[in-house]
DNA sequence: TTGTAAGCGTTATCAA
DNA sequence: TTGATAACGCTTACAA
């Protein structure tokens, strides 16, 4: 495509070598070559050619992002989050979907280990059982980072938020305004963030005297209309729940449609909560949705930040083993407030 | 990382390059030994280094995706629907966001120019007025597709829908519904999409003899907040437009949030249609809002097909100056029917 | 301060 | 059918 370094060498009858080091501002150079080498570049519009570079320095200027849903405001977030840091930093962003599937996310895990990235972040597939492929990465001394969904077996760096917590206080708001049935709507049972979560739901139950009625805790499925049926079907039936947390957005939407193929209305038969990126969504809902939000995009800059901090200064250990928690916040809004 | 070319040859007692044919699956080679080779590389989970390959065949298996905004679900969309063909192909996806801003999207573009991605798919920013950047990276020869926000003078493909038709609906409906002010919303002037949007709303209030008053066609900014309050100065104003047509789907978001800032109801006083991605939001809205919704995903995985034919294929000639366009659909709801 | 040469891990040409 | 060698474009010892 354009000139390469030979080139711009033998224009400026200079050595390759010399005009390299210019070029990487290098203490060997006269600042009269640097200048006219730099100029010449510039007038040429030299670029270096990123393979011949990552080849010899054995290093990618790349970042790999593993995501498992594109159209979800939480991880697009992060994204752009992580994206901010490295940007500034002259690093690239390798951005995989795997659509919550599992094979999927091994099959790409594979093939980031020839080196195409210098690290990866993660926030894992909910299908995920074993975490074999990840675990193999991490051994050969891959930079990993997760995020949200981690796999907490793994000695690695981790962003999560205060989901004990914020579950605990999100149950504890609807035992408050009296929900006596709650719910607890995940995708799977497998997932980091949903065991959390259930905990904090379960410990709000008991403290509050509640039985935990296990045919309140649903796990759900990547059809859509299967999802919103099956919520109906339980909303109609003789066990209904006058409370529900739901710990994944899309559920809590899923509720709202179910919902309205009923002659129920929230909050008045049915309060929710739920963990929810969006919330100029949430406010907009009918009723507008009581939600707990993590701070996505700080999660990202946090990720970002790490990683530029390990790869780009010299001889860093490896990422140390710890769970950062960056805490959610709730907003109450109509879903949970009797009128 | 892993074990190279070398050392797997050393160990089968072979030379590189009879490996690296074996790999390959030449024809030149014995079955036998192609057997152990591949064999012996699979034990030892050999992975050819990606940049040796690209370095020597001058091609990188990598598209880059520029976007505007990552948290919108018409982009991730056609995202996704790009990743869906080209994972299949063994290609990556260097995803970039632009945040709307020109500077950035430069930026990007001539950190691609290197030949990091083997091609280009953009949708440029909302603030962008001169092509500069793209038009010298599409007269280099660097294939160069557009979609959804093009620029209609650099003559490549462009995937896009059928937005004056889709507009002259639109606003046909809203005229049918009763509407005798309709003011038109959007984020640049200078957009493709503004301007065939635009066409298409001028052309319906024409046909229906009503004149376009210019103090209903508003401009709106990255600042939320602001255009919430651009709104509503809008909507207690003595111009007060009695139906919307909003050429961006997050405008459209913004009027529902300007009018819980006034007394007036939608769909009563003000009827609402906007182009907008997520049809769930929308069903979900109060009231549910009317909507001109795109294929996106369908988008994405044309680009994609078209991408990996040029790619993949031998000798292909350069990417036709052609513009495809795939039809949206309007699902009335009841932000435009009078209950 | 600059130049020479080797090498990163592949693949392709030519020779055996 | 296989092997030796050069080349892709860059950086970095080592020499000058």
């Amino acid at each position: 495509m354009g000139v390469n370094l030979k080139e711009l060498a033998a224009e400026l009858k200079l050595s390759p070598s010399t005009v390299s080091r210019a070029l990487n501002d290098s203490f060997e150079i006269s600042e009269a070559t640097k200048q006219k080498v730099i100029s010449l570049a510039k007038k040429l519009d030299y670029q270096p050619n990123p393979f011949a570079r990552s080849l010899r320095e054995n290093k990618s200027k790349t970042i790999a992002v593993i995501i498992p849903e594109r159209i979800n405001s939480y991880f697009a977030n992060v994204v752009d989050g992580i994206e901010e840091i490295t940007q500034a930093h002259g690093y690239h962003l390798l951005v995989y979907c795997t659509q919550e599937d599992v094979e999927r996310e091994k099959k790409i895990v594979n093939l980031l280990m020839n080196g195409r990235a210098d690290a990866i972040v993660i926030s894992v597939s909910s299908q995920l059982t074993d975490n074999f492929h990840l675990n193999l990465l991490h051994e050969r001394g891959f930079p990993l980072v997760f995020f949200d969904r981690i796999c907490s077996e793994i000695p690695t760096t981790k962003y999560i938020t205060n989901n004990y917590e914020s579950s605990f206080e999100g149950t504890n708001h609807l035992i408050q305004q009296g929900c006596k049935k709650i719910a607890f709507f995940m995708l799977s049972k497998e997932l980091s963030i949903t065991k959390e979560r259930y905990s904090g739901y379960k410990d709000a139950l008991d403290q509050a005297g509640i039985n935990l009625d296990s045919k309140l805790n649903l796990t759900f499925s990547q059809n859509e209309e299967q999802n919103i049926e099956s919520i109906k079907e339980l909303l109609i039936s003789d066990n209904r729940p006058d409370g529900i947390l739901s710990s994944i957005g899309k559920l809590a939407l899923a509720t709202y449609q179910a919902v309205k193929r009923t002659n129920l209305s929230i909050p008045r038969d049915l309060k929710i909560i739920s963990f929810f990126a969006d919330s100029t969504v949430a406010s907009l809902l009918n009723p507008s949705l009581t939600t707990i939000t993590t701070p996505t995009f700080k999660i990202g800059e946090e990720c970002g930040k790490l990683l530029i901090q390990k790869l780009t200064k010299p001889k860093q250990p490896d990422l140390p083993n710890q769970t950062f928690v960056i805490p959610s916040k709730i907003t109450i809004r109509s879903s949970t407030i009797e009128i």
